[in-house]
RNA sequence: GCCCUUGUAGUUUAAUGGAUAAAACAUAAGAUUCCGGUUCUUAGGCUGGGGGUUCGAUUCCCUCCAAGGGCGCCA
């Protein structure tokens, strides 16, 4: 716990006291005090709703609580300067002055690890995103999913818990197959040969890249193979190539993964058939027309579903429930699937079947990531993977900077659709809001290389200087840093970390045009400014890191 | 037809059920002998329509409208 959470802690306390102390409800009853940071800084440092809440349990109005909890409140040995009582029932709180810099002292102390909190308390949550398949490239709506779930794992980490990312490789299915039959096709083009692509064959270009490749390495020997055995020698290298990719891409994005699951994996040992013979066990399972059922709709399911085909084979179905259950037995308290909106039909069943196979359907949370649409020349932009036209994640970096993507994608909910205008992303790739969070950066270090040369360090002997208001807006603002971490990792809301970014920014920004940091005149006020804007530069650095985006020294 | 998601300044988007709904971009007007002008200051909303829940609703519930997505023994 750094200062800052101590002295609102020492606050909740004190105020719980004198709620108890008034006699404002039943001894023993658990208070829910939440301390937020009023948008007018009018309304003092923190306020706290408390009054109001206790409508109801003390059968008295908000304001007269508000009164009975400030005649009982005890302030010695906290932080608290005075509390007002405001509007409808608000208690706003101003703290002493000299706390607030304390979080300098954090933030330059802790370094790399300012901001990071216990919030979590170790909880252990998987997050399974991007999974796409590996038939082609990564396009725009992978490039959202992977912006969002690698900056919800970077912030639940910081956040205290215990998080591990994992990619799901669907290769075992139909599609496979068809990327065999698709790679074949183009290896044959490659050749000179006259081929045609199956009728649902991938049309991308990076099956003609991966079929240059293998012309390259084996020349046309695949031809003398049996038809047997060319697609199996399709499907193996087809797979080993577009997954190499893909982990190539991913990586470059920085985007990394704990686990590759391989859907294949399942098939050897036996976990299908488990998972199946449990779902029978607890009877939820029927055979009609040939084929084996799930009785999905007993969990709320809108229809039953498939799980072995009239031809024997598995449904996607069944290998991904015998793939959330492996999850299941490693032992994570919590699920998150990271999905995009196309998949939103398959969360019933899915939720069901965990349900079915005697787990709590809550362990597993979906979070849906809303279809991107594209824009180009004032028209919309149709994205398919087959039509070979999509606009893929590399494409994109290309076009707009690897900064501006990641930036642009997470600053958004997840949930909310989102236009993306091609062009306007290009052509304002020097107008970007990430540019001036890393202008921010940049000019913190400018000054500091500054004031090194002028003989200036920063310092912490001096923060009591530092009261102008300007300056205690950016104390503030460095100060909310772990607070703000904790709640978009509790409430899954990365975009949170991009909108405090921006707001730190501005709030440099205006003490930068307000108050000159360098003051040949006055040491101690200067080397003071500069532990303050050294923490700002840390504070910066750190959540640019949380979202995947450089913080550099100097643009 | 049924189901899911989303409707907020001109545009793209924010806002644990809280106070006067907030930023950026674009537009207009100003600032700078100075630590980086990619900066700062100032100027604008019937939160899609209508009901409901309550001290209080952009947020929760119902309904209508609109946009996107899903409804396969595909993955």
């Amino acid at each position: 716990m750094n200062a800052v959470e101590q002295v609102q802690q020492s606050i909740k306390v004190a105020i719980a006291q004198a709620v108890e102390k008034a006699q404002l409800v039943e001894a023993g009853t658990q208070l829910n005090i939440h301390l937020e940071t009023p948008k007018d800084k009018a309304n003092g440092d923190y306020a706290t709703n408390i009054a109001m809440q206790l409508t109801k349990l003390a059968k008295k109005p908000p304001r007269a609580i508000a009164e009975a909890i400030l005649e009982n409140l005890d302030t010695t040995g906290t932080d608290i300067e005075k509390i007002d009582i405001a509007g409808p029932g608000f208690m706003n709180i101003t703290v002493k002055k000299d706390f607030l810099t304390q979080v300098v002292k954090a933030a330059l102390a802790q370094g790399d690890a300012y901001g990071r909190s216990e919030a979590g308390q170790g909880e252990k949550v998987q997050v399974e995103f991007v999974s796409a398949n590996p038939t082609g490239d990564l396009h725009l709506g992978h490039a959202r999913g992977a912006s969002v779930g690698d900056s919800l794992c970077n912030v639940l980490d910081a956040a205290g818990y215990d998080v591990s990312r994992e990619y799901y490789i669907n290769d075992a299915g139909n599609q496979i197959n068809n990327l065999a039959y698709s790679l074949e096709a183009r290896y044959k083009q490659a050749l000179g040969m006259d081929a045609d692509m199956p009728e649902d064959g991938y049309h991308g270009a990076d099956i003609i890249e991966i079929a240059g490749k293998l012309k390259e390495e084996f020349g046309a020997d695949i031809l003398e193979k049996s038809e047997e055995e060319r697609f199996k020698f399709f499907r193996e290298h087809g797979l080993r190539l577009e997954l190499a990719k893909l982990q190539n891409d991913l990586k470059n994005f920085r985007v990394e993964f704990d686990v590759w699951y391989s859907e294949t994996s399942l098939y050897g040992n036996g976990k299908i058939e488990r998972a199946l013979d449990k779902l029978k066990a607890n009877g939820h399972v029927f055979e009609e027309d040939g084929a084996t059922w799930f009785r999905s709709t007993t969990f709320g399911d809108d229809k039953d579903r498939v799980l072995i085909k009239n031809d024997g084979s598995f449904t996607y179905l069944t290998p991904d429930i015998a793939y959330h259950e492996d999850k299941l037995q490693r032992g994570f308290d919590k699920l998150v699937n990271i999905w995009g909106a196309d998949h939103h039909g398959y969360i019933p069943r899915m939720k069901a079947a965990i349900e079915a196979l005697g787990y709590d359907r809550g362990t597993l949370e979906v979070d849906i990531i809303q279809m991107v649409q594209l824009y180009k020349n004032g028209e919309k932009f149709k994205m398919s993977k087959r039509t070979g036209n999509a606009v893929t994640m590399r494409e994109l970096v290309e076009m707009v900077g690897l900064d501006a993507v990641r930036y642009f994608f997470v600053k958004t909910a997840g949930d909310s659709h989102m236009d993306f205008d091609l062009d306007l992303a290009v052509s304002q790739s020097n107008e970007n809001p990430v540019y001036y969070a890393q202008y921010a950066h940049a000019r913190i270090a400018s000054i500091l290389r500054s004031a090194k040369e002028q003989g200036f360090e920063a310092s912490i002997e001096n923060l009591d200087l530092l009261t102008a208001e300007k300056e205690i807006d950016v104390l503030k603002k460095v100060g909310d840093f772990p607070k703000v971490i904790a709640e978009a990792a509790k409430h899954r809301t990365p975009h949170r970390i991009a909108n405090y970014i921006q707001e730190i920014a501005a709030t440099f920004h205006s003490f930068y045009g307000a108050e000159k940091v360098i003051n040949t005149d006055n040491k101690a006020l200067t080397e003071a400014r500069l532990a303050l804007i050294t923490a700002v530069q840390t504070t910066i650095a750190n959540a640019l890191r949380l979202i995947g985006v450089s913080a550099p020294e100097k643009m």
